[in-house]
RNA sequence: GUCCGAUUCGUCUAGGGGUUUAGGAUACAAGACCUUCAAUCUUGUGACACGGGUUCGAAUCCCGUAUCGGAUACCA
């Protein structure tokens, strides 16, 4: 058919990258993959103003994280590097001389005061001022000032931009991937700035410019350039250069209310919007990551991929592979996609049952200090490892993090040390103490004391004794739990043995007597 | 203000003129299971922003209105 795919991410590095930015990067490597192409990260670093240092750092590392690395970047294959546009400084001055050459684009020396003063002027009178065609035959530029004027101030060194003389009475016809066919009329836009008085570029130039020489095919970003894609579109023909396709991406709103995402929103109903914690280096504001918070990166990826797209089937869990097989980005929802954080942990459980109970016996024992003081056998690793292997598999289920793991489960690793108030008043009654002495006799005389046979005999005690379960079974689970709350009550006992079991009932009495 | 875009259950969405009593997921509620809690399963509640057209027929096409969002910087 065509050239290969090239596609790329392109952020600016002014703070950490959110999740609608990790998300565009994942539509992108999506695409890529999907049609066997390359992805790039370019970091546009033109505004020097807005630099963060630790930026750059955490889009590689989020994207890392993400699954999502590039294939061609800073230090990666670099082929048509540098990728930083900093880096590029040299090359756009060139193409913005060649704009001016060709009538394109011309000199502007009007002060960003005397344009503030404008602006100011015509919102009183309830305008709004725009440099184009309207008036930049009234302003301090080389469409007004006198050749041997012009170059008596650039000689000067006279401080300039550079702008875009934008085509007057023509109406763009656009196709966006996402949004289909696009019309708009030329008159509408401004002379935007292509080049800056402090000699680099703006977003607009240094982007064609770019995505031109990096041989970029599809442009797939946030619905927020919507607006440029005429002027970038322009700016291709002005070079006459093949523009590349574009596709917008709807934005990522607020869970509540209106408007798009931002990071408080995140603080104030807790829950994550970077995927990884940040540190705010100039005032040490700690924001949380969703690494952090324990979701695995597949169904973080998984919850970012269904919004805002789905493959039209019903199948919701998807591996990046499946992802990448099933990602069409003509799917691409046109409307804006509230955040859900209830979906996103439901995502989350999802890929937590699915994991193996070794796997996440392995990161319990990783994670949780608590769990790896805890020995079974002395200070055998393997039995160990066993052990919890098979507590995990009888709490996973109801377990969204692995953070949640303790307390489903610390009942198997040690005794309780109190017992949950409410739940006292309500399982232990006068007789409890009477039943509960009764049943240690009848387990430390049992031999066998697995699951079933305790359960058996204890059920046969109850049932030929007519005492109800409601009588023995709550004292029980409380003595060996503290709670009402935990798995099948046979299954702890046989984990944690006939002594241990027999252990905590006494204590339990001697504590409610 | 101007320009651009969007609008289906609370939320994410399926839907491309008749096969739709508008489907799925999540959330919520009830029941089942378990004499615990959760998970799980079953069932239920719940939506085409409004108004005009076009058409035999519209969630689907067109035009208005409303609402929301984006852009309107020598930021990206």
């Amino acid at each position: 058919m065509s050239k290969p795919v090239r596609v790329r991410f392109a952020p600016s590095p002014t703070g950490p990258l959110h999740i609608g930015g990790v998300r565009t990067a994942l539509f992108n490597y999506l695409f890529a993959k999907k049609h066997n192409g390359t992805f790039i990260l370019r970091i546009e670093d033109t505004d020097q103003n807005r630099y963060v240092a630790n930026a750059e750092q955490y889009i590689i590392d989020a994207l890392n994280w993400s699954g999502i690395s590039p294939d061609e970047t800073i230090g990666k294959n670099e082929k048509f590097g540098p990728y930083r546009q900093s880096e590029r400084k040299g090359i756009y001055k060139k193409y913005a001389d060649e704009l001016i050459a060709s009538g394109n684009a011309y000199y502007a020396f009007d002060t960003a005061e005397e344009l503030d003063a404008l602006r100011n002027e015509y919102q009183e009178n309830k305008k709004t001022f725009i440099y184009n065609h309207h008036n930049r035959e009234k302003l301090n530029n080389s469409l007004t000032l006198h050749a041997e004027e012009v170059q008596k101030r650039l000689k000067n060194g006279d401080k300039y931009v550079i702008r875009f003389k934008t085509p007057v009475d023509k109406t763009l016809k656009m196709q966006d991937m996402i949004r289909g066919d696009i019309k708009i009329d030329t008159n509408t836009l401004d002379d935007k700035i292509l080049f800056k008085s402090d000699g680099m570029p703006t977003y607009h130039l240094a982007n064609i410019v770019d995505d031109h020489l990096m041989e970029i095919t599809h442009v797939i970003r946030g619905e927020e350039w919507l607006p440029s894609m005429a002027l970038h579109v322009l700016l291709y023909n002005a070079f006459g250069w093949d523009a590349p396709e574009f596709a917008h991406l709807p934005l990522i709103l607020k869970p509540t209310g209106k408007g798009k995402l931002s990071k408080r929103d995140g603080d104030k109903l807790g829950f994550p919007v970077f995927p990884l914690e940040y540190k705010n280096e100039s005032t040490s504001e700690i924001s949380k990551g969703y690494r952090e918070d324990g979701y695995f990166t597949e169904a973080f990826i998984n919850m970012l991929a269904f919004l805002g797209w789905n493959p039209g089937t019903e199948q919701e869990l998807f591996s990046l592979e499946e992802l990448i097989q099933a990602f069409d980005i003509s799917k691409v929802v046109k409307s804006g996609a509230k955040f859900d954080v209830d979906k996103t942990k439901w995502f989350q459980h999802q890929y937590l049952i699915n994991k193996s109970d070794g796997e996440l016996a392995e990161l319990f024992l990783e994670k949780d200090s608590r769990v790896s003081h805890f020995h079974v056998n002395g200070n055998d690793k393997e039995n160990n490892l066993d052990y919890i292997t098979k507590v995990v598999s009888l709490i996973k289920e109801r377990a969204t993090f692995v953070s949640d793991f303790w307390d489903l489960s610390s009942f198997f690793f040690e005794a309780p040390t109190e017992y949950d108030a409410k739940a006292s008043k309500k399982a232990w009654k006068q007789d409890a103490s009477g039943l509960m002495k009764e049943l240690i006799s009848i387990l430390s005389n049992l031999e066998d004391f697995s699951a079933e046979n305790t359960e058996n005999i204890v059920k046969q005690w109850i049932t030929s004794k007519e005492i109800g379960f409601g009588k023995v079974m709550p004292p029980f689970r409380l003595s060996l739990v503290g709670a009402m709350k935990g798995p099948h009550l046979f299954d702890i006992t046989s984990f944690i043995g006939k002594e241990e079991t027999i252990q905590r009932i006494e204590k339990a009495i001697e504590y409610f007597d």
